[in-house]
Formats: structure tokens, C-alpha cells, sequence
DNA sequence: GAATAAAGTTCGGGCTTCGAACAAATAATG
DNA sequence: CATTATTTGTTCGAAGCCCGAACTTTATTC
């Protein structure tokens, strides 16, 4: 049930019905590819014909393509339909404080190339550096064409504007993105949140996540984000930042953090948050006045080995950051209820030791009612740079705005 | 952007077309009325005369009516278009732990019958005693057709089976209301959460909240739930109990509640939770040993009396009610960022002393991205029956699914 | 070689919107 | 008072789309 906006409407004419047809047939072949058109007709519920000349469409698009022959008992053999997976290319930019990777994708989100650059400190320079690697991507993948450049950030994008707010660990202020780097690239941008971006490729190109219309991901990184999907669609709120989750207090009189609130749960879950616990267990047992100084940072990558050498000191940081992470994925179950809640970051490199503290912390604080499977997704299967392409390529094969 | 569902879609036929562009035509003579065709075309972009068939139709239909004739300083004068609010009725009922009140509107909820009755501890004897209720309203109200029951609850409704689960303060199991009330009335029922249809109700038939998509509503008496629509589309979760922020933990070792978790929002924010800071108040000076018992339950709006009557005690017992009541609503803020929130319940009658702690508490930990308005809705309004309204209604005016 | 079966194509019918022409109704103008 | 301008609302053929039946194509089986 979903309410015209009388603001923002289109009427429907004889091509919407095309559209809407067409669209279905779109993603029914990217399901059951490789098949038929008989097959369509039955999985569909059109006729033959409108089917026979739809595909014809889709194939003069260069949507889809005929493939082998198939092999049946009896009759006229199937002509099998595939998605034509090079019909364009897609940019996909992972923006992370450090790092920022960049990669070439074809409509199935395979990988024909991978590179990364430190992130520049500087926004405008970012800006120029940025522009000019994925120019020189392009002249070296030369391709028939790209759709689009999707870029994934550890910030909120504004829904009207399309800039970039709110970014604290990028340590940039407001900020217009877009405009620049179309104006290089001459491709259209899209800007999306790294949660955001996790979410949207969990439901467009997740495994065995068929029937999933509700969907959080979150991030763990040196801060924490969630991207929300409800109801199959993108949750961006009224401005562009629900989703901060991240910056609600677990501990109402916790740390101070950054945002101007405290005790928020990324300064409890967060891998600065791991850092500091194993920072302070050092400190305290020596008794040193000056202790605050002594605090060795050990960076959150250096804790995760220690813990898999077995160190107790790591596994004790680690272990409260789990169980901070467990109350607050508690939040978001009994608050959200989702079908399933993917945890990205590095933290789900030691998802063995992580995993049932979580899965303790939402068994006691919330009831059997949500059945949120909660899965680690490894870095391996690059969840942003997925997204990113989703981010791209939805408007192809989203139903049509119909209000 | 709308991901398809492959499990359960329908193609697009001629049918379609019209049926979007009626709906969107039905919900502009809402909107606008009243409304001639011409205007209608302006707003529409459809063509004259696809407006004149399809308001024929609607007319037919009995959606609309045609009414007066307006004035214009030139040529031929137009005809005006009516919703036809008496189409048909609706029954809508709110039950709460006390009592239900049962209400028969029409399709611009306008009641024209207000009653209510206890709510009987016993759920087959409630079930029995509804029905009857409601076949006597009927009978009371004669109609050319009734279109169904929407039914408001304090708890929360599977998403498949459309069966009562989680309703603790009813003390009623799992239970069946649709099939039997059906069965006794012949109308189509529809069971909704109290918080949802509140939500729902802002959404349909809200003030000034023409273009807000986003929009939270939380009810609070002895829980405290949550309603949430986003996308202007509800959001039930995976099994239909998404919105349980009142079950998040606001005190991580707070005091345990009965659904098995500590320090949940509830049981620190809602009118239970006054009610204990006031009896706490009182037993606490006088230090005697069995405090516990000493503690005099006095109702929640006892304490509301006193509040506005200036009793000190009662201030501090609602004093602290607010200020958890704000963060829990800075969670909801900072998380969702809706357009708007909505407070339902009992409290919004001293919303001058209740909101500016709340605003407070928002401000302090939601930062400026946010710009959620936070709006009391006194039960004058009647929220909740509203929204049973829009329940039965909604399949009418909302965007037919496409997919 | 004929019968059977399945895939895919062709074509007329019905529905919908579009767009232009038309009819109806009213005020301003000479 | 007749004419003109203007606006509302209707009529009707054209174009686009899906449906459904009939047809063609291509294979296996008897």
C-alpha cells in the first residue's frame, strides 16, 4: 500500500505498460538466465506473443541476447535469452578514509578492474586526483559504453541536493561532489552512503536473498553506519541521513563523541572504539599518573591478528567491542525487524569470536517475534564497490515510478 | 527506485492505465475538491477527454459526485467534483487494555456514532462481545454498503497470517481476531498496530503533511510503540513487528522488563513508568524498610491532575518521564530522520512542560542534518480511529502495486 | 512418412490515451 | 442586439499495447 505523491506523480499511458512489461521480463531474465521465451510466458503470465515481441525489443536494446539452443523430449527447440552482461560499463568508486579503490563492472558486477589511491586529506584536490583516475580507467577499459559513475562514501548524501553532509572521518565539510566529476568524466555521478550502498547490493546481487524485502546493513569501521531497505526500496529519510544509527547513545552518560552527543554506540562498537579499549587495558594495570599519554594506539588491523595469535589483552578489547555491537544490532532487530542484517567491515574477519557474542546480546534483548538472520559479509566480496554498481544500474530494472 | 518482486508481481495490461490514472485522478478531487475537469486536467497532464471518460467512470463508480457550478469571469462555467464521502461506511475500532471504542465513519472520517465498551480480560469473550457490538452498530446505521473493519491494537499483527502476536498489555496469546469477526460481521477486517494506524492516519489525513514521505508516529500510555512510515509506505518488518523501539534498551542494566530485556525504552518513558517514578518519590524520603509495599499506585492521569494543578512531586515524576520520553525520540530522530514525529497518548495533554524537555534531549543528541518537527496530536483528533479508516480505505486511493 | 509436441510468429480485436475538432455556455464589445 | 472571444466539456479517429487464436517452424516418436 503505497501513497500516491500527488507532489510528484506521472500518469500512465500505453507505454507504461510496455515499460512495466518490459521491466519484468528484465529481471525475470536476470533470475533464470538462461531462458526461453516459453519459459518467460509461464513465469511471467503474458502471452506468447507479447513476450515473443518484448524480447525482441529488449534483444534491439542490446538488454538481452540470444544464446544456445536448448534440448527438450519432444519439439521445437528454445532459443535461450541472456542478459547481455557488457551491454554497459559502470565505474565503481569506494571512498574510505584511508584508501579509496576504484574498479570497472559490467552489469553482473564482475570486476575487470581494480585499483586504489590514498584519499586525499584535501577535498578539492581528492576532487582532481579522483577525476583524473577514472578518466585514465576509461581510456584504458575501453568499452561500447558506460552507464554511470556510482560512488560510495562514509558520509550522508542530501536528498534534494545531492551533496555531501555530515562526513566526519573524511574530515571534509559540505561538499558538491557530482558536479565536478561529471563535468570530467562527462558520465552521470550517483553519491551514496557506504551502508547505504552495502544494503542496496545485498538486494540486488545478494546470494539466496530472493524473497528479502527488509534489509539492514552495517558498517564497522572507524565509525558505524546502517543502511536501511524496507519494503524493497531504499530507506534515505527525509534529508538523507536516516540510517545514523550509529550516533545513538547505547550509554546515555557514555564518552563524549564527536557528534556532540554521548555515549553513541559508534564510540562503544566501532574499531576506534576496539583501539581505545585495548589501549586503556594497558594503561590501567601500570597505575601511571600520566597514563592518558601512555596509551599506545595499536591500529585496529594489528588487534585483529593479536586476537587471532590468541592475546588475551586483544581478546578482551575485542569482546567488548562485540558486546557493544551486540546491543546495538539488538536495537536495530527489535526496532527494524529486518529479514536479514549484514555486518560489513573488518571486524568480521574474527566473526567466529564475534559472532556469538552478537548473536547472545540480541537472543537476550530482543524477543522471538524478529527473525533477523544476521550474516558477516567478508571484504572479499566488496560489498560498497557492489553497491555502487546497484547504484548505477537500479533505475534499468527498479519498477517504474509509478507516484 | 523500486526493486521488482519476482515472487509476487503482476504484469501491466490496458487495465493498468486506467487504473493508475484513476487513482491519481480520485486522490487529486481529494485533494483539490472541489474541482472541475478542466482543473483536473491541469493537474493531471492527462488530456480533456481522458479526464471527462474517467471521471465518468468514477462518477459511475460512485467515488465522485458532481456538485455546484462555479464562476468564472469568461466562457462556459465548470461543473464541480465531490469525493462522495458517503460512498460507503467504515467501522473503525480502537481497542486499549481498558477499553475499546468502536466508531462508524465515512470515507472522510467523519464519525457519525462514537460508543465504547470495557475490553474484556478474556479474548474469546472480547471477540464475542465485538462482534455483537459492532452487527448492533450496523444495525443502529443503516447504510448502502459498509466496506469493512479496521481494528487498532497495542500490539503487533503478523505479517502472513494476520494474527494477533506481542500484545503484553491485553495479556491475551496468539489469537485469531480477523477470521471470527468476519465470520460475524461479513465485512473484510483489517487489524493494524495502534502506533501504525496512527501513522497511517497522519499520512491519509494529516494536517499540512501534504509532502511529507517520511513520518514516525509513538504512542505512549503503559508501552510505548512505534509507528513507521517511510516512502509513504508503512514499514512492518519482515513478520509484522518492526516499530518495537519501545523493547530497546535506552539503560543498558536498567530495570528489567517483562519481555525479557533491561532498561527498555518503556519501561523508563511510558505512563507506567510515571506512575512508578511517583509511588518512588513517595517511599523513598519516608525510608522505611518495606518501601515497596508502601508505594501508593496512583493512576496516570491522577499525576496528570497534579501536574497541572503545580504538585512538585508529580513534576519530578513527570519531569524524568520526559526526559527519557526525548531520548528515545532522539533515537527514533537520529536513526530514521523522519519529516515529522507524532506523540500519541495521554502525556500530550501537558505537552508545555513535557516538549521543550524533549526537544531539548532531541537537540542535544541529533545533530542539525535532522529537521524532524515533533508534533503532539491530542485524542481529540482521535488518531487511532483515523487511522482504522485509512486502513480500510487505503486499497482505494494508494498506487496499485505493480510488483 | 505421418502423428505428436513444443517454440515462436502473425494478425485481428479490444482497451487505453492522445489530439484535434466540435458543441455548449458565458462575458465583453461594437 | 448580434458578434467575438474565451473557457468548459464531449466526440471521434489514430496510435500503442496486450490478448488470444491460428499459424509456422522444428524436433521426436511410431
Amino acid at each position: 500500500m503505497h501513497k500516491i505523491n500527488l507532489n510528484k506523480f506521472q500518469v500512465a499511458t500505453n507505454g507504461t505498460v510496455r515499460d512495466i512489461n518490459s521491466r519484468i521480463m528484465l529481471n525475470l531474465v536476470r533470475r533464470h538466465q538462461p531462458i526461453s521465451r516459453a519459459d518467460l510466458m509461464r513465469y511471467s503470465g503474458l502471452q506468447r506473443s507479447t513476450v515473443s515481441v518484448i524480447a525482441g525489443q529488449l534483444i534491439a536494446d542490446r538488454w538481452l541476447k540470444e544464446g544456445a539452443v536448448g534440448n527438450l523430449p519432444r519439439g521445437r527447440r528454445p532459443t535461450f535469452l541472456h542478459l547481455n552482461a557488457d551491454r554497459c560499463g559502470v565505474i565503481g568508486v569506494d571512498v574510505q578514509p584511508a584508501r579509496t579503490t576504484l574498479a570497472v563492472s559490467n552489469m553482473d558486477s564482475q570486476f575487470s578492474a581494480l585499483e586504489s589511491m590514498p584519499t586525499a586529506r584535501d577535498a578539492s584536490e581528492f576532487i582532481a586526483r579522483l577525476g583524473h583516475r577514472i578518466t585514465d580507467l576509461i581510456r584504458a577499459h575501453p568499452r561500447k559504453s558506460y552507464e554511470g559513475v556510482g560512488i560510495s562514501l562514509p558520509g550522508r548524501i542530501e536528498v534534494g541536493s545531492e551533496r555531501l553532509i555530515f562526513a566526519p572521518t573524511l574530515g571534509w565539510s559540505e561538499l558538491d561532489l557530482k558536479t565536478p566529476i561529471e563535468r570530467e568524466t562527462g558520465l552521470p555521478v550517483k553519491l551514496e552512503n557506504a551502508a547505504n550502498a552495502c544494503a542496496l547490493a545485498e538486494l540486488w546481487s545478494g546470494q539466496h536473498l530472493d524473497g528479502v524485502s527488509n534489509l539492514v546493513a552495517v558498517t564497522v569501521s572507524d565509525d558505524i553506519s546502517v543502511g536501511m531497505i524496507m519494503n524493497r526500496q531504499l530507506v534515505r529519510g527525509s534529508t538523507g541521513v536516516a540510517g545514523e544509527f550509529g550516533h545513538v547513545s547505547q550509554v546515555l552518560d557514555g564518552p563524549k563523541c564527536r557528534c556532540g552527543n554521548s555515549g553513541c554506540w559508534e564510540m562503544l562498537a566501532s574499531n576506534a572504539a576496539a583501539v581505545r579499549y585495548y589501549a586503556e587495558s594497558a594503561s590501567v594495570p601500570k597505575g601511571a599518573i600520566g597514563s592518558k599519554s601512555d596509551m599506545a594506539t595499536v591500529p585496529f588491523g594489528d588487534i585483529l591478528r593479536l586476537v587471532e595469535q590468541g592475546d588475551p589483552r586483544a581478546c578482551k578489547a575485542l569482546n567488548q567491542m562485540a558486546h557493544y555491537l551486540g546491543t546495538g544490532i539488538a536495537m536495530l532487530v527489535t526496532g527494524l525487524a529486518p529479514d536479514v542484517l549484514i555486518v560489513v567491515g573488518e571486524v568480521t574477519r574474527v566473526w567466529d569470536k564475534v559472532g556469538p557474542i552478537v548473536a547472545d546480546a540480541v537472543k537476550r534483548r530482543s524477543f522471538t517475534h524478529a527473525v533477523t538472520r544476521i550474516v558477516p559479509a567478508g571484504s572479499e566480496a566488496q560489498p560498497r564497490l557492489r553497491g555502487t554498481v546497484a547504484l548505477v544500474l537500479q533505475k534499468h530494472f527498479s519498477a517504474p515510478s509509478i507516484a
